[in-house]
DNA sequence: ACAAATAACCAAAGCGCTTTGGAGATTTTC
DNA sequence: GAAAATCTCCAAAGCGCTTTGGTTATTTGT
């Protein structure tokens, strides 16, 4: 059934039927209530093709999934982001559509979205310290959100953040407070921009109180379980060993639980861990007492805050870009306590 | 810059430079390459909602990812299976178009996917037993593929399925072998496809040696690590506690291995563990020996192919539907060993 | 050398919607 | 009671593409 047929049926122009659905005003209230009724009855809905032609609107968000052919690596945070992101979507109508694009090619992507025009808007994730995405996307003149942020752009764009660097300075001090002097910093690739910031606020904290960056004891990989397992077993094996660990995921620190009980050691006496905790929706960290202690973020809500923040910005294209900054919570688990040799 | 601009710029009609960009014989090599160096050097790509509403293909597959109020639980295994479908897309020049709906909302999303016609076809997953969602599909007439089968369809469709009935009867008796008696099923919600299957071919296995079915040691719920963790704390706990695991999932594995370290035990020497595992790629398990001995397929890989069957299907709608069955690897890792007391 | 076939191009219709620019009919204003 | 304003509706253009049904040259067949 489409526009010509429902309106034949009715016996009014398209016109007419077009703006009874649409609620324009010039169509009276009890012709409004028949076209509605009838729009339901046979089950109408407006192709959306059509629909996107005559309004230039796409009603969809893309969102570009790079795939490097190096590590094939899917984000353990994407499933939860995109759920949050979805909500909104839905809630507005609007639909979202993912392409995978491999890293060298994304910028071709981005202009023959454009061009295309089959989406309104993008949303971009995960980005590096000189992400060029930024650039390119305003170069474009597309709108568009990051989900974090890309310290080299120079103008403003919406963004939505943890403030990395404060979360990991707090649980940097909240270790050093219960008396650990080696503090390992497992960390995820730092030319990301989130991992560079928590490395800044982990390095803050140790020389606040004097105390040297050792790079010994810090890593920065891809955030895998593995990783965390054998970086955690080779530093534990080191003679002057970490007794706290600080750690970017709670994939990874899952891995660096694994190495400690391998070692005959006991999470929370003999070696504290705090990991940062996207609250991902498989793996909760946070009924009754949690198991790591954590600074903790829904990475679900942020993907529910910035897909309304892009589609905002679609909807009222002059407005100035947004900024949010969101706290991570300190949430005290069973995997922290006094360094060993201090009660 | 659209068409008729192109085609004003080259001094050809629309007719000629669509027909030189689409691959049609009707149109001299000479003035083909000249169209398409224009439309490189001008960065044309088709508007995709004009293509779409002149050729009545949206090239859009539609994921309909369910949200149940009761948990809203993000399957793990999403995102690799999303970036296994999205390569077999993007080669073959496909979106991914994503929305979320609430449960009791799916038929009607489906219908209005239908009416919108804004995909040319529909990936289901995670079915569930008597998933309603095939007979809706077959009802609307709309081309779809299934990850995993529901039981109840009567009429053919296409899907794809790991043999998990076999994979866990394969497992189960491998754990038999070791002399293992008294076996745990840690098993995703039953009234999933592929949980029920799962359960049958540990029963039946359980069977064919002369074995009760014992439901003090048999669970099913939804597959987080905190399911894992509790479900073996207790069971561990009971007086004729079981010397083995059988678990559907390396996120529940995790909370599995976690219970029996906190009792004291060593995995793959006092408790044995076999899982299935879905080679996830922020968990891998197979690198150098793996962690858990494990009934190994992965899923990115049945995104990538079930995703080209559904193209397939939409480019060849008259072609009969394909069913594909994988089996799963029986990997050895530490996780076990024979059952104690029996060398 | 002439009809028939082929090559290379084009004008215009059509996909299903929104929106502009009216046109009657009814109501309000003075 | 005539002019103005307000309602309620409609015909037709336009969004950017593909495709049908030509037309005009150029080859081919005999």
């Amino acid at each position: 059934m489409n526009l010509k047929q429902l309106s034949e049926h009715l016996g009014l122009s398209q016109t007419t039927v077009s703006r009874a659905l649409n609620g324009y005003p010039e169509v009276s209230d009890a012709t409004r209530k028949k076209v509605l009724t009838a729009a339901r009855l046979n089950n109408y809905s407006p192709n959306t093709r059509a629909k996107g032609l005559a309004t230039g609107r796409a009603w969809a968000i893309g969102h570009i999934i790079p795939i490097s052919t190096k590590h094939e690596m899917v984000n353990p945070i994407f499933g939860d982001f995109i759920a949050g992101a979805g909500e909104s979507y839905a809630a507005a109508g609007f639909d979202m559509t993912l392409r995978l694009a491999e890293d060298d090619h994304i910028e071709t992507l981005y202009r023959e979205m454009a061009a295309k025009r089959n989406v309104d808007g993008i949303l971009v994730q995960g980005p590096a310290m000189d992400d060029e995405r930024v650039h390119i996307l305003q170069d474009l003149g597309m709108p568009f959100a990051v989900h974090g942020r890309a310290s080299s752009a120079t103008t403003a764009y919406n963004w939505l953040d943890v403030n990395n660097s404060r979360a990991f300075e707090r649980a940097t001090n909240f270790l050093l407070d219960l008396g650990h002097q080696r503090i390992a910093l497992i960390n995820g690739l730092e030319h990301m921009d989130f991992a560079y910031r928590r490395r800044g606020g982990y390095e803050t904290a140790l020389s606040a109180r004097g105390l040297a960056i050792d790079p010994q004891i810090m890593r920065a990989h891809e955030m895998t379980e593995r990783y965390g397992y054998t970086s955690t077993r080779d530093m534990l094996s080191q003679p002057n060993a970490p007794t706290a660990f600080l750690v970017s995921s709670i994939i990874v620190a899952i891995g660096v639980r694994r190495a400690i009980e391998e070692a005959g050691l006991k999470m929370g006496q003999d070696i504290s861990v705090i990991t940062h905790d996207d609250d991902i929706s498989y793996f909760r960290n946070g009924e009754e007492i949690p198991l790591f202690t954590a600074t903790h973020s829904s990475v679900r809500e942020a993907g529910r805050i910035l897909a309304q923040i892009l589609i905002d910005q679609i909807t009222n294209p002059t407005a100035p870009p947004v900024h949010r900054l969101l706290e991570a919570q300190l949430m005290v688990g069973q995997s922290t306590g006094p360094a060993p040799g201090r009660t």
